[in-house]
DNA sequence: ACCTGAACACCGTTCAAGT
DNA sequence: ACCTGAACACCGTTCAAGT
């Protein structure tokens, strides 16, 4: 139920490209992006299924639009950052907006025609990484390393057949479910860990986060030790 | 075209569940997951749609199948591995399997009801770990973290336009596309770096792979550490 | 027992028409 | 210009029938 959904009665809100592409994420947000169909997506927005046709040119174009917003949602740091913090900050705002949108991390990296938003998200990440000293191929490295690890996590998230508050009967009913003798060290992970009061599996994300963020800084410093003794050398 | 297809000539091989599930793969890899419908892997099959229902339920359970199939062909370690190896090469193993099917990642994360394949390699991946002393919180951070991490660069590579063999034609007409003053870094680093020759995406792979095994082999021996000056002071 | 034809309620998309 | 009804070639799945 959208403001918009069957709103005949009301002034009619003319059709746009954004309206469409908001409605589109709302509908995906709401259940998940099966469910997120040209008819589906036309009745929550009070028009016929071929109306949309006049504002994008096929499905595919909707997806590529709603994952260039995803990226636009994802919160840029502030200027005077330095690079770990910078890194940080994104890497836990990208989390924030993937938990909002779980259907999106699938779709994120098999776009074919990235928007602008995408394009800008991904330049800042490696300027940061540059501007902090990184070589290229050390800024390749480190971008892919943590694309792959926000986007994994999200991923893995997403998957989850339980937010944090139904976890552990969920998790009980599955441990239950298999028996413990064949998987004892999920079984005590399970009873031990993930079924105690207060476990959330998104606090796991900053211990990796951070390990990374050590790990690339770490290598770093390396780096600039050795462009100094080089300099002394040469 | 699979050895079973359209061959109604010889005799015909009985439909089982193992027959439905490794032509359903075979579908999945020659094109994509979206090319697997009931009736596609019928006609693979050499059968109507309709059968397939006398072997499994609907097309769920194809998919919590393949999954766990796909789980099955991760190698386990040698037994005698420390725990270093061991992680390293069943993340290599994984990622290789997870080129052969890149339509798996973003399944393999949301079955709701793993197979005993999916737990089996859980389980030991969490076995290794334990064994080697991590604690079970630690264990569970590390699990999160490894795993994030595999089957998001899995979810990356398969996302890539193109394979390493085109990379060169794909990045340069991508990179033509967008202005290069509005994203100087993404340029910088497709024109040296990406579209550089020998440049493979899944070079990346083992360095975050080491990095990640770098930093857990450090708060390991931290631990160690701790432990042993807990003992002596005890 | 295993397989299937016909049918149902869905898809995305095209085309020719309406205002 | 923007919207739409009818139609086409697809989906997954059910049901009643065939061997």
């Amino acid at each position: 139920m959208s403001p918009n959904a069957g709103a005949d009665a009301g002034k009619r809100v003319p059709l746009s490209r954004e309206r469409l592409l908001r409605g589109a994420i709302a509908v995906a947000d709401a259940a998940d992006i099966g469910a997120l169909t040209m008819r589906s997506l036309a009745q929550e927005l009070g028009v016929k299924p071929m109306s949309l046709y006049h504002h994008v040119a096929n499905k595919e174009e909707i997806l590529d639009g709603i994952i260039d917003i995803v990226f636009s949602e994802i919160e840029p740091p502030p200027a005077a950052a330095d690079w770990r913090s910078a890194m940080r900050h994104r890497a836990i705002s990208a989390r924030s907006v993937l938990r909002r949108h779980p259907w999106a991390p699938p779709l994120m990296e098999s776009r074919a025609n990235p928007g602008p938003a995408t394009l800008r998200y991904h330049d800042s990440v490696i300027g940061t990484l540059r501007r902090a000293g990184f070589s290229i191929a050390m800024a390749a490295h480190a971008f892919s390393l943590f694309d792959s690890y926000v986007y994994g996590f999200a991923l893995q998230e997403a998957g989850l057949p339980f937010d944090s508050a139904t976890a552990p009967d969920v998790a009980g009913a599955i441990l239950a479910q298999f028996p413990s003798r064949e998987y004892p060290y999920l079984a005590e992970l399970t009873a031990e860990h993930v079924l105690q009061p207060g476990y959330d599996y998104g606090d796991e994300f900053e211990f990796g986060l951070d390990l990374i963020l050590d790990g690339l800084d770490r290598l770093l410093t390396m780096t600039d030790a050795a462009r100094f003794d080089g300099s002394r050398i040469g």
